[in-house]
DNA sequence: ATATAATATTTACACTGTTAAGTTAGATTA
DNA sequence: TAATCTAACTTAACAGTGTAAATATTATAT
């Protein structure tokens, strides 16, 4: 009797399809300039099918949004067998969030700009990807601080820091493509080096 | 025959109309809940009658936005008396920038994220208040160089990161209300502090 | 008073997110 | 096997959107 197990293999298949269908529109077109019927029509099905999947647009949003957060968990993830330096690993760290960024900058954007318009009332939920990302900075954080290599003993604040400062970098590069930047990885690596520099100081 | 003079006045003083009504909704509601009709009839004319005096939706948010540059300009000038540690100026300014975003945390929006989504190519244009905004970040920065309080010589740069700084912190803030935050004040100030002896150090 | 120009409105089009009602196909039960 | 139920999907509709074109109104100049 498996054609239950089977109806709901189905149903999460045609979830992704949507799901996949959305991430593109919305990377390629941007969130505004994309319909509910023009996700409907990638993927050939009715307009009105999608809320069967989705609460709503913002939703659906929503859900491209998480899968973005774990593609960058991953990434981060991955520098996390580096046993080198505590401080080294945080800059390489803030190095892979901003390419990170320039690499999938619509996906960025969806997801740090965009969807906190859409979607109140989100600050770092229990279990949630979002904490888990923040997690990761907490940690490389505490290491350097438990390493005594910071002058600031506050993970919380120290962690801010850095982030305020590679989110800062990385949507100033992405919204001003035109704007007369420095070389860009000069940038990117002196907005590190100077936030590292200045918590050492 | 000062009719030409009075109708052409008539003129401008309808734009302002526009202009005004358009960022209080936008501000209020947001720039994608609010509709050229609603604008209309905050100011009693029909929608179309907007179309006359801007060229669409865009160029009205523009305008708006320009408006908002400029009183960040005047906001940061105001600053320009202060004769003391030049570093400190530019710390004063930092701090005025931020605060001049979460006073106006809409109208910062509007200006430095929905418009660059809005209107692309948007580099620093020649005369523009963009531009000049830059610029009186130029002169504090240039100021820090000349006086050999900063270890790196490149103008440009430097002050490419403390924008990301500033930027990044007031955006986050801005974004997510509801994520756990050191007490703002103190964020604000380590953001600002760190950056800075990052570029003495 | 009439012609001309400037300004404002009406109408229309093609599109939007979303709800409610209707339809179809597959599984379950008698 | 035939009837019923249910999950999945579609159709039709609503109230709203930005904006272009055609039309109407008003104020000025002759």
């Amino acid at each position: 009797m498996g054609t239950k197990e089977r109806r709901a293999r189905e149903k999460e298949q045609l979830r992704r399809q949507i799901l996949v269908a959305a991430q593109e529109l919305f990377v390629n077109e941007g969130y505004e300039n994309v319909s509910m019927r023009k996700i409907a029509n990638k993927i050939e099905y009715s307009p009105t099918t999608i809320y069967l999947y989705f609460k709503d647009k913002a939703d659906l949003l929503d859900s491209v949004c998480k899968e973005t957060l774990m593609n960058l968990l991953n990434t981060l993830e991955q520098l996390k067998n580096d046993k080198s330096d505590p401080v080294e690993s945080l800059r390489r760290s803030g190095q892979a969030y901003i390419e990170f960024g320039l690499k999938y900058p619509q996906d960025y954007k969806l997801t740090f700009v965009i969807r906190p318009q859409f979607q109140k009332d989100l600050g770092l939920q229990e279990g949630s990807v979002g904490e888990k990302v923040f997690n990761y900075l907490r940690e490389m954080v505490s290491e350097c601080i438990q390493q005594k290599r910071f002058r600031q003993a506050d993970v919380e604040t120290t962690g801010q820091v850095l982030w305020s400062a590679v989110h800062g970098v990385t949507l100033l590069l992405i919204d001003f493509p035109d704007f007369p930047w420095t070389e860009k990885d000069k940038l990117v690596d002196t907005v590190i080096h100077t936030t590292i520099e200045g918590l050492k100081a």
